[in-house]
Formats: C-alpha cells, structure tokens, sequence
DNA sequence: CACATATGGGCCGAGGAGGGT
DNA sequence: GACCCTCCTCGGCCCATATGT
C-alpha cells in the first residue's frame, strides 16, 4: 500500500485543466510572470491542484530562484563540550524562531566538531545555503577569511572580537562581570575574588572576563588581591590532562590553601561548571555557601537551577540573540550589494539571584 | 573588495577549452553520459575548472539527480524539555557522523516543538529531504500516517513501541530496568523501590519502566511493596502546575513520609532529574546517599557525573543508535522499492556505577 | 566492425519576459 | 487593460548520435 504518490508537476495540472504551466504557476507559487488571471480559472487551478496534491519541487524553485531557503548553522570545533550543548540549544532556540518567522530552514554543519571548516565553505560555494550563522567564533581566526570569500552572507552569534568585516551579535562580556561585581559589591562584600580557567590554550572569554574584573574593582575603589585570582598563572593545566575526579577542584583547593583570614570572602567564576565543581568541594570541606563564601558564576545553563543551593549566575540573552541573527542575517540576503557597514550588536546580560551570594558574615 | 565571484558553470568551462558541456560534467561530477575521456582531455579540464573555481550548482544537482542528499530530523514537541536538550545532543552526534560518512547533510525540524509537524510533512512532499529522522516519538501517535503518506523513508530513532510500518531503533527499556534491579540486588538490596512521574500525561517509557520494574523484582523473587513504588497514583501532579521550588521534592517528601522501618534501602529513579532532586533532598533532611539509601537513575545525562556524590546510572547508548540510524535511513533511500519489511533494532544499556549505590547497611 | 572519444540537445520542474487576442 | 500563451532560463545529467582510428 505504499503507493510512492506520482509527483505532480505543473505541466500535470496545466494538460490535465488545458491551459499553460505559467498560469498555473502563478496561481499557485505566485511566481510574478503574469500579473492577472481571471477568477474562475485561479479557483479551476487551485481545486484541481488540491485534488491532485499538488507540492512545488523544492529543487526546482530552488534553482529557479537562485535561493534555497536555507540558512546554514556553523559550530566551530570546541575541545571544551560538555556544558557547552546547552549553551548553544539555546541560541539555536532563537535562531530557529526566526528562521520560521522567515520560512528559512535551518542546515546544521559540524554540530560535533568532527567536520573540518574546508567541508562547511564548499557548501557555501555550492550555493546550498543562503546565508551563515558563525557560533560562538571569536575574531581572529585564521578560517573565518575563507567564509568571506565565498560571498554567502554571515552572522556571527556570540563572536567575541568581531572584526569590521563581519556582522556580528554578542553579549556584553565586560559588562556581565561588572554587573556580577556589584551585585557582590552592594551585598556588602570588598574582598572579591576571580576563579578562571587554567587552560594553556587562549580562550578570548576568560582574558575578556579577567580583564573586566579587574576593571570593574578598581572602579568602585575596590581592592583587587592577587591572590583572589585563580588562573593559569597559578596553576597551569594543560588540555590533555584528565584531572582525578576524586580529588578537590584545583581552585577550591587554591581557595583552601590561603590562609583564612586572606581569602576572598566572595568570588566570581568564569562559568558554571567551575562553579559548581567549586561549591560541591568547599561544602564538603565545611566551608558553607553562602554563608562562608558567596559564589556567582557566568552563563547560567540549566545546572545553577538543579544545584542545592541553587547557583547564583549571570544570565545572557542568547535565545534574543539568536532570533536577532536571523533577521540580521535575512536583511543581509535580500541586500543588493553587500557593501554596507557591518552590524555589531551588543546584549546586555543579568544577575539571576538564587541561593550561593549573600551578604558577608 | 567583495568581488561575488561570478559563479563559474559546466558552459563557461566547455567554452574557455572549446569542448562540449558533457565531457565537462563526466570528469568534474563523475556523471555518467559518458564512458571514456582521454587523460589529456581529463586534465585538461580538471585544470582549468580548477582555475576558474568552479563548484557545481547544489540545486541543478538536486534536481537533475532527483536527490537533495540531505536528510531531515524532526522532534515532536516534548512538554518535559530541559535536560532533553542533551539527551538529544548525543543522539545528534551519532546521526551526524553517519551523515557525514554518508555525505548527507542535516535539516532541523522542530528542534524546539514551535513548528507543527504539518509543515515537516509539506517539506517531505517537496521533496526537501530524501529522508527522515523522527526522534524519541512512541508508537501509536495520530501524525504518523501523515509521515509514511509522503513516500520518504523514515527512521525512528528512540522510538518507543513502534508500529511495524517504519523502522526503529530503540534501547530496551526493559532490560535497562532488569540490569538496574540486578545492580542493586548484587549488591545485597532487597528492598528497592521506584520513583516515577507523577503526571497526568500518558508517558509510555514510564509506564514501560515501572512495569519492567515490577518484572524484574518478581523474576528474581523480591517482594514488591506498592508503598515502595511513588508515581501518579501516589500523587497526582498536573502538568500546568508549578511546584515550589523552596519546598522537598514530592517523591523526597514521600520516602520521608513512610516510617523508617518501611522504608526501600534503595530506589530506582524514572530519569536523572527526579534522582537528583531526590538525592540532595534526602541529604538535606540527614539521610545519607548512599549509606542511609542507595539511588540509579536512569539516562546517565551529563548532571550525573557532576553531582557530589555523582550518580549511579543507566546509559544508553544513543550515539550508536543514532549512528546506526544513519545507515538505516540511507539504505532505504537505496531501495528501488520499499516493501522491504521495517527493520526494528533494539540496543542494550549499561550500569555506570558512581557514588550513589552501596551495599544496605 | 569494434572501440575510444566527443557532441548535441532534451530533460529535471519551476520562473518570468514578451507577445497576442 | 484584462487575460492567457509561447518560449527561454536556471545548471547539471545523460541518452542518442556522430567522428576518427
């Protein structure tokens, strides 16, 4: 009983009526051919169509038009993972509303990071895609040239350091920090701490982050120790090592090794994976969150909610974004010339207060 | 300096050599109109094509060959979400490396349940996809007859109690359960419980679980005391309410409700979230896991591994199953005809033993 | 005559310019 | 001007048909 249905094509429905495939076509696919066509023949089309089941060949419009509808969706190869999937859910989640606003599909290259970028440009030289959506990318990357000569309109979503020649929608890393250092701050706390990554790569949002820290203390005539600051300078710790699972996480072990009356009374984490390794490992050697030491992290992915206590973060508007850089990449398709100044859009991120900040004993 | 190179075609190569189109699209796109090309010929072209940067046209390809080599996934809406969004990720990954071995690409449908399932319909007859994968649906859903009308092979990919209309490829359920229940009896349990949804939707792999559940225990002669078994019955939760999020979660309130010497020494969880809800509330109320009460759960989600103490669960293999999912679709988009009978593959889950399991005290 | 090699032109299924009543 | 038709285009695929050796 699979009766792989015959496609119909236009010319069907024009033999079978007796008139031409352009009237059809205009009727059903509003292909701009013809400007008018009487109304007993536009319903004749429509009722035999329907009867008939007829579907325009994607293809074939396709080719017709010089569009495929498509946007592709790039993620560049991240050694980090994990936590990370939800992360970009989220803004695939506001990509794809736009997408449907716009009736563009969504092509999905290198979901895993298993596909090299040469794959993903020959795509975009095949013309099998309208236009680009560059993942959390970060300016200076020695690839991101090749997409742009391919002509393909790009947007590049959470893209630190965008170049001029790239359009581009980020949340305010510098401000996000600032915003986490006077919630702290107005809780009462000075002595503030910063627990970064301890990776031998260069990850642009940990120096951005370190860097607003600084800046946010300093602002607010706050003192900033260097021995709050946990990072690769105090402990080096190359990708390729799998740390014990068993054993403390290297920055509450830092945090323990400071001599009580020297450490920070609250800190600021460069994600909520460092958070949570360091809250769960310092209530387990009996210093109390928050009461002991307040915690606030960055991103809030869905883990700061399931976590007892529940982790205070900073939220970025990533599904906003997303649904952003779809009509910024939209505008860029129907453009003539893609001469016009780039676009950088910047978001603005919020304290999400829950249970690990509080004001100091 | 956006030159958008003039796409270079077959025509423009055959008049720069001064040769036909045809011998062009033998050697650059292994057409095969032609038997023979002389080697000079061969590289001839090949170093020109090269030259002049000519890429073949996607859609002239899809239409001339009546394929689009690409392959659609479709999420029916999931009113659960959150920690899906892994779960789904890891199938992703399996169907993407397929994909990419298959040299298929991959279209989003419904990635986040806004898109009704009618406009993924309208996509296969346009013949957007030359197939598709439906992820964690269940059998005996109304839509899926719109699917199979289509004609475009389909592939469930954890996919409950499929029908024998389409393929499927499932992890047993059952035999999760039985190995959970094996895990906790080895261990020296007698006295194991389970904790299930309290909603008021019909989920089938919670209705599959509680049953194997039942079987399980009975098989190897464990008593099963229904006050063991917290689910709908015990507490009707409806979907639309929202709990407190300040209050035990309802299957923690319940252990605590039963008098201690009632007590299961261990309980199986539905899925993750309900264990680690449990688990930190139970600590909270001074019962230790797992010396006070052993708890699996199952799914083994990343959270599982980043709770303290992390989590004893059940994996499943959905990498595998996506992958091996990928090749299934592919051969049925090889099929002259596809009377073929549906192939149902069913894949076995493993215990990983972490720190919330334990011998009884 | 067989064989290797190359060509012309229709085809896939739609879009659209230009012309005719 | 309202309405409809013919014919060519998009870019690649491939069958049928030449050539030459």
């Amino acid at each position: 009983m699979t009766q792989v249905a015959k496609k119909v094509t236009l010319k069907d429905i024009a033999e079978q009526i007796g008139c031409s495939k352009a009237v059809v076509s205009t009727v059903l696919n509003r292909s701009k051919g013809n400007t008018g066509v009487s109304q007993p023949m536009r319903e004749k089309i429509q009722q035999v169509a329907s009867e008939m089941g007829y579907r325009p060949n994607y293809s074939s419009q396709s080719l017709a038009r010089q569009k495929t509808m498509t946007f592709g969706a790039f993620i560049p190869p991240q050694p980090w993972g994990s936590i990370g999937s939800t992360y970009e859910s989220v803004i695939f989640r506001g990509i794809e509303k736009a997408c449907q606003e716009l009736d563009y599909d969504l092509l999905v290259f290198n979901r895993f990071g298993d596909q090299r970028h040469e794959n993903c440009v020959e795509k975009l030289y095949q013309r099998r895609v309208d236009g680009l959506f560059l993942l959390h990318a970060h300016g200076g990357s020695d690839w991101l040239e090749g997409f742009l000569k391919t002509g393909v309109p790009i947007v590049g979503v959470d893209y630190s350091n965008p170049e001029d020649t790239v359009d581009a929608v980020t949340f305010d890393n510098i401000g996000a920090i600032d915003l986490a250092v006077n919630h702290l701050h107005e809780l009462g706390h000075r002595r503030i701490g910063y627990m970064g990554l301890c990776t031998d790569r260069h990850v642009p949002d940990h120096v951005l982050r370190r860097n607003a820290y600084r800046v946010a203390m300093t602002s607010r005539d706050l003192p900033v120790d260097e021995a709050w600051i946990f990072d690769e300078t105090k402990q080096l710790i190359p990708d390729h090592v799998v740390l014990d699972e068993n054993q403390l996480s290297p920055s509450a072990n830092y945090i323990l090794s400071l001599p009580v009356d020297q450490r920070p009374t609250a800190v600021i984490t460069y994600n909520d994976k460092l958070a949570v390794n360091l809250i769960q490992d310092l209530i387990s050697q009996g210093i109390e969150v928050p009461h002991d030491m307040s915690v606030i992290s960055v991103d809030d992915s869905d883990i700061c909610k399931m976590m007892r206590p529940r982790i205070t973060s900073m939220r970025h508007p990533l599904e906003e974004m997303g649904y952003r850089a779809g009509y910024l990449l939209h505008q860029r398709t129907l453009a003539e010339n893609n001469d016009a100044k780039p676009i950088h859009e910047l978001f603005t991120s919020e304290v999400v207060e829950r249970q690990t900040t509080l004001c100091p004993r």
